[in-house]
RNA sequence: GGCGACAUAGCCAAGUGGUAAGGCAGAGGUCUGCAAAACCUCUAUUCCCCAGUUCAAAUCUGGGUGUCGCCU
């Protein structure tokens, strides 16, 4: 029986990172970063990176790897961190991913395929042509006419979503898979899931508090630097929140009062997104914070209930194997 | 004290007799290669209060209350 990966997801500016560290001791382990934007290099204050005391307290894996002027997306991810994951357990040490990038999470938890690659983004552009010229109806309805249920399920507004599933039935000539119905858990490993949370309004508080910080801390400067170094708003990596809204001010589109309030309403909508995807795992544990006398209570209540877990897990047999089997028979 | 203007959701606000636009903030949701992305849905049984006119009032009339401006 293999060791059960630690999973700890939670909206922007929970605590995250320092739970992750801190179970990370306790369990002999190392930390799998699930976040879009720490992975970037030189994003180091507007992506609230773990601070480099704490990631020379505990191995860190997919923060701070790779270059903001490369194009990285959910495929990439989860062959390295799958790879990284198994790295781990073959020493015999834990893995703990933690991160607040929900879409990378479900490529660790279920069995997502992304191996239907994206065709050089010439089909891509033809298609976002077309939905200039003949309007997004037009685009939607070729979807239609090739597999109905994603016609139903994306809206036809949805242009990007629309594409991609064009684009998966055009290079494999399947239709694109609903996330209800076909995803799998995967069988590479058992997870125990957590989810860390705070009351909304605490929750906001710390968040538009961090963001003042991160700005003392120099998220101007350092996005000017990310501009010299030929980073534009164009690119993926500086669709972030914090770097996009400064971009804009420095672009003089509006003032520095105006730029810090967008950054802080869309953290806050951010977080808000995280909580609704993270609430449709139905085997996440959730830990709200604020129902604790204190953090340091809440980490040693989330610490236990891991023990628990892995008892639990560890003890039985694998589900999974004797589900194989039964079929077999 | 006098004169005038205004009063519509948490905030900004449109509506000048026919049954409450829109924006912001907020909430809920969708998700198979840009995911800190993209997209969808919801949020005033009622317009400061009372009385009146009218088939019908946020809209017209009278009174009250409040806020702001000007004058003394």
């Amino acid at each position: 029986m293999k060791t059960p990966l630690v999973i700890i997801v939670g909206p922007t500016a929970v605590g995250k990172t320092g739970f992750a560290i801190e179970i990370a001791k306790q369990f002999d382990g190392e930390i799998v970063s699930a976040d879009s934007m720490q992975i970037y290099k030189y994003m180091d204050v507007g992506s609230a990176k773990p601070t480099r005391e704490e990631l020379a307290e505990v191995q860190h894996y997919l923060v701070d790897e790779i270059d903001p002027r490369e194009v990285f997306s959910a495929a990439e991810y989860q062959k390295s961190a799958k790879k990284y994951i198994s790295n781990i357990l073959s020493r015999g040490k834990m893995p703990i991913i933690c991160g607040g990038t929900g879409l990378y999470i479900n490529s660790l938890i279920y069995d997502m395929d992304f191996s239907v690659q994206p065709s050089q983004s010439a089909f891509r552009l033809k298609m976002e042509e077309e939905a200039l010229e003949f309007g997004l109806e037009f685009v939607h309805d070729k979807l239609k006419s090739i597999d109905k249920d994603s016609a139903i399920r994306i809206h036809p507004n949805n242009l990007r979503k629309v594409i991609r599933a064009l684009e998966v039935y055009e290079t494999s000539g399947e239709v694109i898979k609903e996330f209800e119905k076909s995803f799998i858990k995967t069988k590479d490993y058992d997870y125990i899931l957590i989810g860390l949370t705070r009351n909304r309004e605490e929750l906001y508080n710390i968040i538009n508090e961090r963001v003042d910080l991160l700005l003392q801390m120099g998220l101007v400067e350092e996005l000017k630097g990310l501009l010299k170094m030929g980073l534009t708003e164009d690119s993926i990596s500086m669709k972030g929140i914090g770097y996009k809204e400064i971009i804009g001010y420095l672009h003089g589109r509006y003032d520095y009062t105006e730029a810090v309030r967008q950054v802080k309403q869309n953290s806050r909508r951010y977080a808000k997104k995280q909580l609704t995807w993270f609430r449709r795992y139905n085997d996440i544990g959730w830990f709200n914070i604020s129902e604790f006398e204190s953090t340091a209570t809440a980490l040693s209540e989330v610490i236990s209930w891991i023990k628990e877990k892995q008892d639990t897990i560890i003890n039985q047999t694998n589900p999974i194997i004797s589900l194989k089997e039964k079929m077999k028979s």
